[in-house]
DNA sequence: CTGTTAGCGCGTTCAT
DNA sequence: ATGAACGCGCTAACAG
């Protein structure tokens, strides 16, 4: 490996010297820097990131923690937050958890190894809380993106769950249901829990009667994880006429599980859902969904972390940004 | 920071026996070995990686290089890469380059600088030759996915795009359709050439003739990238009666701008292309596709570059996979 | 404008 | 079974 001293001494300079001509500090004569740029480049020298990183206590590395990397949601909140870091010169790690909290713990874990200036991360839940005391613990900044996490005090960066929840209802009320099925993830997630809420409420305002039986607690994802619809489908008599999906994940796994039981929408049951179903919404916008603003939540969560980072002195409060959700009317809901 | 240091002073012994116990190397008894346990764990130590890699001269970090983060057949592939560099215990980093080789580029650079063991790269193109001679002269191995770099003598993972390519025409002539369009990649990416060979072999092998006229150039994503659409379809006279796309992200733009002019599939148009549409080949199995497996080649790759990591004097020549591709009939297709 | 010294946190080597 | 000295590649602080 080539080292600055294999270039200060082909250059007849000292190792600092080197070193200034690289980070552009100091002031060095331009015949010398012109020199050492040469012999940098004939050798093929390329700096050593984790020699700086050791000296300098900084790694310019950062964590994006996310639960479903096959969700577009997250790969385009991904987007922002990448686009964000490399704008300002960090770069990225990714984790994919699962939405499991032992997996997030692996990757807790590696941030701390790593030494990494930071992390973004949608937490798998309410279980999270332990590793937001690890990281408070040694330091690294961090923001929350889409999920609080009850007993952390930290930035984050949420979806206006429950008035997304209560304009879906709304829409189906509007149509004319009155029996409306929700399918939603766990309740130790913040938004669940929120959506869970709006539901409710919502029901409230129109009169109708909050019925268990037509609430499944189930998960956001991935895929394989989603349980007991069938079953949950065919305990409810009669059938509603109308669903709210969570995300788009359980929208998509309910509607695969309507169709195998030959039931199809909106002719014969209506559907709506957060979040867009990528390439989907595109080819044939079917789905009368809340959108959320994806890339939104991974760009403005990034400048909040690096700002965080950027002024570690700074002890300005906890920032909270509620990002608007916006109802898109498409066909899926069928008017009775 | 809490160092080897601060252990062995508070636990009375050597920085020596406190990396020995980390590291389970060497004798130690057990009496001393559980008195520096508790104090790591007192003291909520944590291994300092830069430290460790700085020399140990390895990492233990990957890379894994994609063209779109968007795109499900990569973030599929992806979660394959992941869990098999976890399986091993190693940390993958993820790039994404929008088919931009100045991107790519940046992240090559960044490879080089952190000091990975390693690359797992989806090529923007050929442009990426210097790319991988930079990888090679820094003696950091590499595997290829999904496409390959002429004169880049490397391993690799590929689907089979010809056969692929030959199949869907077989499919559409089968079904009456003689005048058959493709809107493709570029061609400075392998796969996209290869899928142009398929397709006017089997032109030529149902005796139909090449029109230039009826193939698209254009990129195979992301999104924002693909232009002139709208400008060919409307200069084709008559229009096609099936059309051929070089993936998914083409199908579905090409699906749009058809549905913007009044067109659908596959009562005017058919329309069949490579790879899934994710979760919308759950919800509503629509569209004939070439199914590649995904998953298979970000694990496969992950364990070449794995093994050719852990066994770096073994010159065993260049691998090269090439995984089958399988044709998915479904409902695009219209009976001539 | 340039060089010398010291140390970032850790593991290898060689002693004891 | 345990420790001391050294070096991985780099930069901050100081000297000249």
């Amino acid at each position: 490996m080539v080292t600055i001293y294999d270039i200060a001494e082909k250059a007849g300079v000292s190792a600092m010297t080197v070193s200034r001509v690289i980070n552009n500090t100091g002031r060095i004569s331009d015949k010398t820097r012109a020199k050492v740029k040469r012999v940098m480049d004939e050798l093929g020298y390329v700096p050593n990131q984790m020699a700086r990183s050791l000296v300098l206590q900084e790694t310019r590395l950062l964590f994006l923690i996310i639960t479903d990397i096959t969700n577009p949601f997250y790969t385009t909140l991904a987007r922002g937050a990448e686009d964000a870091a490399r704008k300002r010169g960090y770069r990225l790690l990714f984790g994919n958890t699962d939405e499991d909290p032992e997996k997030e713990n692996d990757y807790i874990d590696a941030v701390l190894k790593t030494r990494a200036d930071g992390v973004l991360l949608a937490p798998a839940g309410d279980a999270s809380l332990p590793h937001l005391e690890m990281l408070r613990r040694h330091n690294v900044p961090f923001v929350l993106l889409d999920r609080e996490v009850p007993g952390a005090e930290s930035d984050v960066v949420l979806g206006d769950s429950k008035e997304g929840a209560r304009q879906l209802v709304k829409q189906l009320v509007g149509a004319g249901h009155r029996r409306i099925a929700l399918i939603n993830g766990s309740r130790t997630i913040s938004s669940a829990r929120e959506r869970l809420e709006g539901y409710r409420e919502a029901l409230k305002l129109n009169d109708l009667a909050y019925d268990e039986a037509l609430v499944l607690e189930t998960s956001f994802g991935p895929r394989s994880d989603l349980t007991g619809i069938e079953a949950w489908l065919d305990g409810m008599r009669p059938l509603p006429t109308a669903f709210v999906a969570g995300n788009n994940v359980l929208a998509v796994e309910l509607m695969r599980t309507l169709r195998s039981k030959g039931l199809r929408v909106p002719e014969d049951v209506s559907l709506v859902c957060f979040d867009e179903l990528a390439s989907y919404a595109e080819m044939d916008p079917f789905l009368t969904v809340i959108s959320q603003q994806a890339y939104q939540f991974g760009h403005l969560g990034m400048q909040m972390l690096l700002d965080r980072i950027q002024s570690p002195g700074d002890p300005a409060g906890r920032r909270r940004i509620v990002l608007p959700a916006e109802l898109i009317v498409r066909r899926s809901v069928r008017q009775l």
